[in-house]
DNA sequence: TGGCGCTGATTAATCGTTTCACCAAAGAGG
DNA sequence: CCTCTTTGGTGAAACGATTAATCAGCGCCA
């Protein structure tokens, strides 16, 4: 309710002193300054953001637009970029592209539309999204080219793979949710680097891979390595449906570390993302090129770190 | 970039005829409004939200404060609420509380600040947060006299408690996370009511109370029922390493029908709220008290559902 | 003493949209 | 032929903040 004109009557003084001295620019005497800064807060004065907006050209807001908030990891991208925005004085509004390619572009736009000063995207599986000349930033992986930052899904998979080589293992099941998304491909990579080519490698996906798993087991397989936390878990009670028990017969591992991985029996070895260094990268970036500057020509990877848990153990 | 001004030059009338024309508001002849309308399409204009936030007072952004992202339901909140509110052509800026009452109402207060025209709060446990003089609606538990529209926590603990008298237990376990919760508080309550006089209860709370299960289940109790699945899941490895199995020895139930509960083993027997239900009516309440309407008097309680899988079966 | 430079504050324009009051032209009615 | 109403449109003032340009004093030095 209270405006910039209102302190300027209230202390008799031009409205231009009272926007001087409460951002600091022009030039104002000491003692006025305080009387200004006084007055305000005793009105309780907030600048109204769409004014200056307005004049500016910079709304303070950024879009983020994610695939599918229901998937675990999301929301803690999304808290992690709420804090590192929060920091920076701008704010996030979000977007949901619900599972279809064309609502994230319409996402996009509804974004645009708002005003938003840049984006933050998390691609849909396997597509890349642009923005028409509005500053953005992805969040994906090593195989997008458009991506600008990610964990280091490679390097995670290689971490879980070394763990499970240097465990004993030789013979060991690659276990994938969708073959579509390029986070699990490059995880799938990964592992199979950290395993090595001394170690046998079967890959399966899907529900059918799930419930392939005890027969994979029957002719010999001692380690399954998922691409996911909730992929390990429905792996762990298929697993447990024919008899076969985690970590004695065989080693389970999961990805992202989610908060049941704790909660379950065996507890899940896994990995762990550090999302807020990825949300502070992204949004160093965003500011950047907000402000004008240029795009890093290749993405940033945050480096994955292992979790040992109680899932995983030398074969029998 | 293209103004309104713009098109107005472009097509030789007044700015205040292309706007009439825009909103459909004021007199403007029809084929002079397809006119400006297929300039408008042609030039891809977009009206600037900040001069209309600016001159109405209203800036079609609702503020969303949540308390803790990484708890897996209320993302869903989140997107349900992301899609009732765009259906109403309005925006969704999100502010995250994390965990501290006074980082809650700090966010709201940085949403105020940002010239939202109204909020949503899903409270942290046990508080009730106000806004001065900024329309709210609050999702919390029935037990929140400040509570706007939330699940039926209580019946939803009645949908539980009959099921597991209706198979036979007699005996039975009533485990929590947080006594603070209202929202435990009151499926606790609910469950004891479903449950009904002739059964016996108990009620443990926390890692203690979980690390007692197994004591209980040797005591004579046939069933856990859990505030959350999460906390079913935890119970869950705490049996099995005790080598108790469900739910032939125990029965176990949780709450909320999280992702994970179909991928345990065995299926978490769940109740699951209608979370796009109490969104919508969120912003139904909301839209209404931002139009200058009146708070209904009551809280809105959205019935539960019960889920029921194999983790429940009769007492042996 | 006249001009220079500095400080501290003011004026006025501007961002893009909405909206109210007003007006010209044209047809209706007497 | 004169007034009254309707239609279709214009003008101009806001909304609240920012900012470049300007200006009034005042001290200082030559």
């Amino acid at each position: 309710m209270a405006s910039i004109k209102q302190i300027a009557q209230d202390i008799g003084v031009s409205a231009a002193t009272v926007s001087n001295a409460l951002t600091g620019k022009g030039r104002v005497s000491k003692e006025l300054a305080d009387r200004i800064r006084a007055r305000a807060e005793a009105l309780g004065y907030r600048p109204s953001s769409a004014a200056r907006a307005l004049k500016t050209g910079q709304s303070g807001i950024l879009g983020l637009v994610m695939p599918d908030l229901t998937n675990p990891l999301f929301p803690r991208i999304a808290q992690n970029l709420s804090i590192a925005a929060e920091a920076r004085g701008l704010g996030i509004l979000i977007a949901d592209s619900r599972g279809s390619e064309a609502r994230q572009t319409e996402a996009l736009q509804q974004l645009v539309g708002r005003g938003v000063d840049g984006v933050v995207v998390v691609p849909q599986k396997g597509t890349s999204p642009a923005a028409p000349g509005l500053p953005m930033v992805t969040i994906n992986t090593a195989r997008d080219p458009r991506n600008t930052v990610s964990a280091d899904h490679i390097g995670g998979g290689a971490l879980i793979g070394a763990h499970i080589r240097e465990l004993g293992h030789s013979d060991v099941v690659l276990l994938g949710g969708d073959r579509v998304s390029d986070v699990q491909q490059d995880r799938m990579r990964g592992m199979a680097d950290g395993l090595g080519p001394s170690v046998r490698v079967r890959t399966v996906w899907g529900d059918a891979g799930l419930a392939a798993l005890p027969d994979l087991v029957g002719q010999g397989a001692t380690a399954i390595l998922a691409t996911s936390d909730l992929l390990a878990l429905a792996a762990l009670s298929e697993l447990a449906r024919a008899g076969i028990s985690v970590p004695e017969h065989v080693s389970l591992t999961g990805f992202d570390d989610l908060p049941f991985a704790t909660a379950m029996h065996p507890a899940l070895t896994t990995t762990a993302q550090d999302v807020g260094a990825i949300a502070e990268y992204a949004l160093e970036v965003l500011t950047s090129l907000i402000a004008g500057g240029l795009r890093p020509d290749a993405g940033h990877a945050v480096p994955m770190q292992l979790v040992p848990r109680a899932s995983t153990a030398a074969p029998r």
